[in-house]
DNA sequence: TTGTAGACTACTGTCGACA
DNA sequence: ATGTCGACAGTAGTCTACA
């Protein structure tokens, strides 16, 4: 499993925890909704400042994400 | 202070912790050095594969980095 | 509500050279 | 050992549209 995907399977677990659509989660990050998309299917390897930018609506801390991501591929 | 400024700091920091110049930095991590010298002073903002890239021969997790930015940053 | 496609812009990351 | 420049290839991220 490549790290793009892990990160897109904790993306997706987040988000939906928080009740977002990816659409809802997209608007309040502000980021396009197919985008999200592209990144929960590991499409895409999102930088630094979208990983922030992700965490604040689901309100973690970014480096969680990155956290859950290693202990998913370990 | 912006999100990339902040992790070319913590970049730059693990990286003198580990005694490495920036060329064996890049090396160790197959990047270019010309890269490690862009990032550690805010001027490109790498994605999650290069966050986990440069973590590996800094012998620290992933997350830790984006903690440490996260730490400069508030 | 989500996946996908295509066309597009902006930027990440490479490389060679020189201070 | 590092900063910087310019040119470049590849990809992040946008947007419209349709299943």
């Amino acid at each position: 499993m490549s790290i793009e995907e892990a990160f897109g399977q904790v993306l997706k677990e987040e988000r939906i925890r928080m009740k977002f659509s990816q659409e809802g989660l997209a608007h309040s990050c502000d980021l396009d909704r197919t985008y999200i998309s592209l990144i929960e299917r590991g499409k895409r390897k999102p930088t630094i400042n979208t990983v922030f930018a992700l965490a604040k609506p689901l309100e973690v801390s970014p480096h969680i994400l990155l956290k859950k991501t290693e202990e998913l591929l370990r």
